[in-house]
DNA sequence: CCTGGATAGTTTGGACTTGAATTAATGCTC
DNA sequence: GAGCATTAATTCAAGTCCAAACTATCCAGG
């Protein structure tokens, strides 16, 4: 075997995912954003108000706080916020829970429901035009992976 | 061709698309956010800093804030308070461009190149560890479609 | 009871983000 | 060579995000 390809040390597998790591972030930041963007001009809300909607609109019987922002990855002081902002415009309301008085219970409002379903199905279809170049062949190479990600090691 | 049979139309293609984007949401998520918590633990930086290093590491005759924030994906208003922040502690430097006297050209500090590599070389590490159950068939297997989200619809 | 620890939610401070407005300088065109 | 659109960068307003501190309430032991 000669000098060359000895030297040639096969390149370390930590380059390659460090490269698939940009590839990944890339590819989901391209969606956000062209998502983002949708949304406040079609839809003239944001990304963050539309997942807690989702969530909601998942238990109709509404969510403790706690619980809205374990669903979600976002961290509880910030939920605060954001319903905040949907109580104000009238798409969620807070309402007491009887048996512990620290605790609230939000839940959309009708207004709100109504609102989420016309926004909803217009994210589904930029979704599906976002992603459109991938059919059920290719998704079904990634998605596996993808799991595998978000499984983590263990974690 | 029974009634049922007819009745069960195939799950639209949208729902799947739909899944898949949550899964790359979450997946990137995950990384990304375990990579900024470490980043802020251990190396006492934030990720929006360590990206506008690494871009300015790969270009060492420095880079306009036009081309910096065309690099990233991120808005020319939002790279300069990064820039402003690198250049209060001593990492960047920002030097006039002769013949524009609009322009600015931005170029790491020798401690900002050091402060980098250290940084980098545990980025690096991190990210192995978190992608780690990818082995170079996995990942053979994910690029090409990550690059075809990428590059989109053409745009 | 009542006191100390846990829990629910909010507040706070600092950073980042975008899109739009602004300032300054450039360069084209007539 | 004077106007005028364009470009480089900054500033601004509003929103999002996290971590940490704080308030109010609950609950379990003594």
């Amino acid at each position: 075997m000669s000098r060359a390809a000895l030297a040639a040390a096969p390149e370390p597998l930590s380059k390659d995912r460090l490269r698939l790591w940009l590839k990944l972030l890339r590819a989901s930041s391209r969606v956000e954003s062209a998502l983002r963007e949708r949304m406040r001009a079609e839809n003239g809300t944001t990304l963050p108000r539309f997942d807690v909607m989702a969530t909601l609109a998942r238990h109709p019987g509404g969510l403790r706080m706690t619980e809205l922002s374990g669903h979600l990855r976002v961290s509880a002081g910030n939920v605060t916020g954001i319903v905040d902002r949907l109580v104000a415009e009238g798409l969620a309301r807070r309402e007491a829970v009887a048996g512990d008085r620290r605790a609230l219970r939000v839940r959309l409002t009708a207004e709100g429901r109504e609102t989420f379903a016309a926004h909803a199905a217009a994210h589904e279809d930029w979704v599906d035009e976002l992603l459109g170049m991938l059919g059920r062949e290719e998704m079904a190479a990634l998605a596996p992976h993808l799991d595998a990600i978000i499984a983590g090691g263990g974690r």
